[in-house]
DNA sequence: GTCTATAATCAGATAGAC
DNA sequence: GTCTATCTGATTATAGAC
């Protein structure tokens, strides 16, 4: 037997889980620590033998994102030859996948600020704008871009509960038809 | 000469401008009434004396919105006549309206909860779908009024620093798009 | 690996002088 | 209408025992 009172097999997972569960609950911000151990039957100070900050422990949940959304614009870059539906279709399951470390962005947007996000949003934006209207857009273009995509993520945000084999094709259509792909409408 | 010491003509809506300055900055949570006050230059207490908590204060900036939007449906449920295209426009000149209490709330969204606008945002979202989609719409539809008009909140809120005269109509053409209303796509 | 105990700071809010 | 001064409680974080 161990020293250690507890015998969770992954203490660290399971402060993660709880830390996200309760930063969606209520907010990054709006979050403490005692909270996140009381609800877990440990103390604040067993959080810091894992976690060196709040923010770290934050960053660690919002890696796995990072990386799954840079993978998937480094292959779509890498085919061009990719229809849009396809792309659109892969954005939705990435997001999908993520839909925790996500909701918790949209409840409190200023943990950006402390997990460094702040510096990758910026990225993520243009490089999905170059996969479908390419460099320098146009206002026009920017404008259908970012209602395509800030609207597929409230989509994911709000539409949770619903089944995700039938959002998932409506999502497709809206973000096609508010590109305007299919209409020519976005060589403007 | 009054016995106060500012002469400031009307420090309460000084507070409410410098408080929303900062919820923009930083969120509404990491925003201490502290810092408001040292901003304006006044005491905290000085705030306590305009309003009753921090959570009023919060209120009393978003009312304007609240009752603006609540107009702008009870207009569009009374004329069912008018076009979408209409109703998008009217949508979208709203919330440029009230874009610094809109932007707080992507800022941080969980001052929905400290200023109750959560009852509200239901309320709105199902006369917003109503006007678009009628009563019971389907999962179809349901995705593709929240993407299109979630898209259209995150375009007023990315774009703000471009020129409203080009962005409105591509927003227009998008959240038509999006929402497949001149294709007929949305009878599903 | 988790604990107790505590430091240092900051939050929202209030009482009462002027 | 604004101030000084203070209360109360919560926060992040650390030191050191086990």
């Amino acid at each position: 037997m161990s020293a250690s009172r507890r015998q969770s097999p992954d203490t660290k997972a399971e402060i993660q889980a709880v830390a996200l569960e309760l930063f969606i609950e209520q907010g990054f911000t709006a979050t403490s620590l005692q909270q996140i151990a009381d609800r877990i039957g440990v103390t604040k100070a067993a959080l810091y033998y894992h976690f060196p900050s709040k923010a770290d422990l934050a960053r660690s949940i919002f890696l796995p994102w990072k990386d799954d959304l840079d993978a998937f614009l480094d292959e779509a870059e890498a085919h061009p030859e990719r229809s849009p539906r396809e792309l659109i279709g892969d954005a939705f399951d990435v997001l999908v996948r993520h839909r925790g470390a996500f909701t918790a962005m949209m409840v409190d947007g200023s943990i950006i600020r402390h997990v460094d996000l702040i510096a990758w949003t910026g990225e993520w934006a243009t490089r999905l704008q170059g996969l479908f209207v390419g460099p320098n857009p146009s206002i026009y273009q920017q404008t259908r871009v970012a209602i395509a995509f800030g609207g597929l993520n409230d989509a994911v945000f709000l539409l949770a509960q619903l089944p995700e084999e039938e959002v998932r094709p409506a999502a497709i259509d809206a973000v096609c038809g508010a590109l305007g792909i299919e209409t020519g409408e976005l060589d403007n």
